[in-house]
DNA sequence: GCGACTTTGTGCATGCGTTCACAAGCGCGT
DNA sequence: ACGCGCTTGTGAACGCATGCACAAAGTCGC
């Protein structure tokens, strides 16, 4: 394992203490160093930090003092450093290997994506339940039926499971892989799923996010036709995760 | 406390108040009432409500006091009538035209996704720009070129677009969608997008989405380590999505 | 070495969302 | 008709996140 443990400059120790939605936004600074970095350039303030990674510029800051200190007044972040930072924080400096089971349309598509190994993460395995899949060839891995799940997730050490079946069979997939040791699930299939204390569980949902952008064009839709008896103090502000100007993401 | 006689049973126009939280639980009841439809259900309570869609039942009750008083005291909520009133706030009612451009592995995943259909969404067209692309057959359409655009986005009154191209590209992508009339965007490039005032812009980063969990494996293996010291007060109790016992989404 | 300028780090206020707790309301059995 | 048990709807407290505004702290030019 790693080195970060008590004694240091004080680092915060472990990042116990960071709020879940620091959490949430210290990936989309990630992605913005790495491409300032490219760039060319050694040092962000956090001005451009945020524009970068569309949100502003009191968050960033407010988000990186809780990691500790490593920006330098007057002058801003150093890019590498704060890389090395985040990405320690985050537990990406070991590569932590993920099992996906299903490899339909979705999981192809995931299986696929490039932004899986350029963050540290390595694809294990690759399981699905119908036989005609099994053996086929993807992302220069075999895939496996779903029954050798138990034993891939061990020799693996995959700590991290991705489900992308049929919403049907996706809570057995999931006892299956929680019975397996996989501790952090992210879930694709269109249904609730129930996991034991102690394992993560996130989801995404895409007739969800389709959904909440059409109740948005409804109401929108709606102030068009009815709009004018209070069009006056809401000039255009809302956008659910824009900002002032319409920056995003 | 009780001065509310100026109230009265009024559907709380056009969904103007509604908190964005409960717009984005919204669609996950409305999920869970179309399973509890299906087996026979004429009647929930918010409790069995909140289990089948992962939430809390005082979530429930109060999301659902949003959008008007459709419960009955001492039995239930009317799976019917909430499912309408759902779909009718959302705006699901009239069928919402999506316009998908790229169609690589993510695009082919979304073209193939059933969700869509099943709500209230219709796939307008798919637009790609490799010409290897364009012609090939896909979810009962044909694929087209992206220089078709704006002929496609206004000859359809579509009003929705899905990016799924590489980050490369998507800015400019995006700026077309816009110029066309497109007012809501659902972005998969792992990007940030400018876009205008009055036009929503939602993302789904599915990198972002595995590096929250690798941080929370960071800190439970750190916990594994070094957790005695304070192992005490915390018992099991954290999950981001999940609440107390591990039920999410 | 010094002053002006830049940018971080943070205390504070504000607003939103969650959760608790309970009165009001409804159906049902008697 | 009437009380009993169940469930909704909501006031109120609490906690978290956001955004402002500014002092602290560093750099750069001269």
């Amino acid at each position: 394992m790693s080195d970060q443990l008590s004694v240091r400059a004080r680092p915060h120790r472990a990042g116990r203490d960071i709020p879940d939605a620091t959490v949430a936004r210290l990936p989309l600074y990630l992605r913005a160093l790495h491409a300032l970095a490219e760039q060319g350039l050694s040092t962000v303030s956090s001005e451009s930090l945020a524009s970068a990674s569309g949100v502003n510029s009191a968050k960033v800051r407010k988000d990186l003092s809780h990691l500790g200190s490593y920006g330098t007044r007057g002058v801003g972040y150093d890019v590498d450093e704060l890389v090395f930072h985040i990405s320690r924080l985050l537990g990406l400096s070991q590569r932590r290997s993920v099992v996906l089971v299903g490899v339909g349309n979705l999981g192809h598509a995931l299986a696929g994506y490039g932004g899986f190994a350029t963050r540290g993460f390595r694809i294990a395995a690759l399981l699905d339940a119908d036989p005609r899949r099994v053996g086929e060839e993807l992302a220069g891995l075999r895939v496996q039926h779903v029954d050798e799940l138990d034993e891939v997730v061990r020799t693996s050490g995959a700590s991290i499971g991705v489900i992308a079946t049929p919403a049907a069979v996706a809570q057995g997939v999931c006892d299956r892989l929680v019975a397996a040791g996989v501790t952090s699930i992210l879930n694709f299939a269109p249904t609730v799923l129930l996991v034991p204390q102690g394992v993560d569980l996130r989801k995404v949902d895409l007739a969800v996010e389709l959904q909440i952008l059409s109740f948005h064009e409804h109401r929108k839709a709606a102030d068009g036709l009815a709009g004018d008896v209070l069009a006056t103090d809401v000039p255009t502000a809302d956008a659910p995760t824009a900002d002032v100007v319409g920056v995003a993401q």
